[in-house]
DNA sequence: GTCTCATGTAACTTCATGTGTTGCTAGAGT
DNA sequence: ACTCTAGCAACACATGAAGTTACATGAGAC
């Protein structure tokens, strides 16, 4: 498929999607091929690839939109708070993750056709 | 205190405090005096209030960086993926508020003095 | 009463970040 | 050659948070 055709399933550009696509290379869950014909193909088993996995593909960008203001302070005050919030973010953070990693791609592509049944609508990427 | 001295020892401006704190006076944790000699007093004993109070008391603003683009979409794949991310997602915000709830200011105020003790400086605000 | 000092608030500006866009290069088939 | 594709850098735009300005209101001091 190329960037253009998905890209225009996402609603979004296929400068867009090449960028996503690209961290996906990287960790060899698509190949990508220039020219004439080319674009992508998945290269990866569905039931092997997890959220968590498509996640750090895209370089794990931040999840939380709380946190420490700067990373060092001379505020004691600031950095006892750093330190309570930064503790709890940690566990979040690893059990969100681990959920992630539960959640492979098979299981939603099953979750989509079962969705896809139940409504009689024909086979098309969305839009 | 003054918005003008809190401004000064948070490095922003009196306004923005005036903003953040105006969320803590509705819900009775600050009280507010203008005029000649006002400006802020704590109104709560601070172990009964936590990080969580505080959080809601700020409005409870957006948690995370991630989440579903558009509440409502025609697009199947979106949904099974909105889905997935969803459920993981109102439980991790759970845990998290759980455990902000456990923070209390005294503790936090506590952490502070500690601190304070262990670098042998003088006990004033910081900055 | 009026002067000064404080909060309250609306409107505007600035900044950071993520997203979208353009323009160009390079590779691959026809 | 020509066309179709990804790769990439650079720029433009959108959004939301933070900071700023300006002015109104209330409360004590004189």
């Amino acid at each position: 498929m190329t960037s253009e055709a998905l890209a225009r399933a996402l609603n979004t550009n296929p400068v867009v999607v090449r960028r996503l696509m690209g961290g996906l290379r990287e960790h060899g869950y698509v190949h990508s091929e220039k020219g004439h014909g080319g674009g992508w193909t998945l290269s990866c088993q569905l039931d092997r690839v997890t959220l968590r996995d498509i996640y750090e593909a895209l370089d794990a960008p931040r999840l939380f939109a709380i946190g420490n203001r700067s990373e060092k302070t001379e505020c004691l005050v600031e950095e006892a708070v750093n330190d309570a919030m930064s503790g709890v973010l940690a566990d979040v953070t690893a059990q969100l993750l681990a959920r992630f990693g539960q959640i492979t791609l098979a299981a939603l592509h099953a979750a989509f056709h079962q969705r896809l049944a139940a409504c009689h609508a024909p086979a098309t990427l969305c839009k």
